[in-house]
DNA sequence: ACCTTTCTGGAATGACCAGTCAAGAATGAG
DNA sequence: CTCATTCTTGACTGGTCATTCCAGAAAGGT
C-alpha cells in the first residue's frame, strides 16, 4: 500500500455539482471545475473520469441531496396538503432569494442535455420517476388520512405536480414577480 | 447605390433559429451557423452582429412565428376548452415525434441563459406574459361564453397554463412514455 | 466606362477548450 | 531505511472557440 487520497472525495462531488448547477455542462470549463472543487486538474481526472462522467456523477449527487429533502418534506407526518403547500413556497422562496437563479439542476439538465445524451435522459428520467413515486405515496396517505377524499387518479396527479413543480422552477428563472409565480402554485394545489 | 443583399435575411435568421433551439446558445458555434444558415461568417457578422445579438434576434424571430401559432389556436372561435385540449396534445405529439426533442426554444433560453442574462430573462419573460395574455383572454371569452362558469381567478389560471404547458415541455425532454405526459395534461385541464 | 457597395474566401487573431504526460514530492507498508 | 504507490504541479498537446482583417470578385447605379 501506498500514499492515500489528501482530499475528500465526496466534498469534491459536491462542489463539481455546484458548478454544473449554476453554469451548466457546455458552459462549465475543466478550469471552473478544478478551481471551485479545489483538487488538482489531474486528480480530476483519475478520480472521476472525464468532464461528461463527471457530470453524470453530479447529477447522482443532486439527486441524492435534493431528493432526500423533497422525501422528507413529503413523509413528515400531518397534514400532506399543507406539506405541497411547503414544497411550493420553497421553490418560489429559492426563485426569488439565489440571486443566481440555479432553479433545479435536473431540470436544467432535461433542458440542456436530454435530448441528445441518453445517458442524461436517463438519468433526468429516474429522477423524475423518483419524485412522481413520493408524490404519489404522499397522495395515498392524505387520502387514507381523510385529506383528499375526491383523488381520483393519484398516479396522473403525483405526475401533473412534478410537472407543475418543474414549470413553477423554470419561471422562476424568467421573472422575479412573486405574485406571478404565486397564482401558480395556488392553482396547482387548488386540484387537490 | 451598388451591389444589394444576395441572401434572404428572414430566411437566414429563421436557419440560427432553427441551430439555437436545437443546440442552445453555448453549443451551438459560429461554424454551425454559417453551415446551416448558408452564409459567409463574415456576412453574417455585417448582418446580424455577434452570436449574443443573434440569439437574441432568433429568440424574436421565434416568438414571432411559434406565438402566432399559439394565438390562432387559442383564437379560433369554437369551444375553449376544445382549443387547449388541442394545445396539449399537440405539444404531446411533437415532444414524441421530434427526433431532436428541441422542446421550447424560449423554455431552453429560461432554462440555459435568463438566469445570467438580463437580455435573455427580458425576452423570455416578455414572451412568457404574451402567452399568458393569449390564455387569459381565452380565458375570459369561454367564461363569457358559458364553457367555464365557475372560473374565479382567470389571470391565475392562465399563468397555471403557461406554467404546467412548459413543465410538460420539459418532460417529454426527458420520457418518451405518452401515458405519462398525457396524464399530465389531463389533470392540468381538469382545473377547468 | 467608373465607382461604390456587398459578397466571398481564406487566413489570422488570441483565447480557451478537454485531456495527457512526465517529473518530483509525499506517504506508508515492509 | 527502502521502495512502490499516489499525490501534486506545470507544461504541453491538438483542437476549437468567437471575432477580425484583407483582398478580390460580383453587381448595380451613374
Amino acid at each position: 500500500m501506498a500514499r492515500h487520497k489528501e482530499f475528500d472525495r465526496d466534498k469534491a462531488l459536491h462542489k463539481a455539482m455546484e458548478v454544473f448547477w449554476s453554469r451548466g455542462y457546455e458552459a462549465a470549463s475543466i478550469q471552473h471545475l478544478v478551481r471551485h472543487m479545489r483538487i488538482n486538474r489531474q486528480s480530476l481526472y483519475d478520480t472521476f473520469g472525464d468532464k461528461h462522467a463527471l457530470y453524470l456523477q453530479a447529477l447522482d449527487r443532486y439527486r441524492e441531496v435534493e431528493g432526500r429533502k423533497l422525501f422528507e418534506r413529503l413523509e413528515r407526518p400531518g397534514s400532506v396538503k399543507k406539506s405541497l403547500q411547503q414544497v411550493f413556497e420553497s421553490v418560489i422562496e429559492e426563485a426569488l432569494g439565489d440571486r443566481r437563479r440555479r432553479g433545479c439542476f435536473m431540470g436544467n439538465a432535461m433542458s440542456e442535455l436530454a435530448g441528445r445524451c441518453k445517458d442524461t435522459a436517463d438519468k433526468t428520467c429516474g429522477n423524475m420517476a423518483a419524485a412522481e413515486g413520493a408524490f404519489y405515496r404522499a397522495l395515498l396517505r392524505g387520502k387514507k388520512e381523510g385529506e383528499f377524499k375526491g383523488i381520483r387518479q393519484p398516479r396522473a396527479v403525483a405526475r401533473f405536480l412534478y410537472c407543475s413543480l418543474q414549470g413553477l422552477v423554470l419561471m422562476g428563472k424568467a421573472t422575479q414577480d412573486r405574485k406571478t409565480l404565486e397564482d401558480v402554485a395556488k392553482v396547482t394545489l387548488s386540484v387537490l
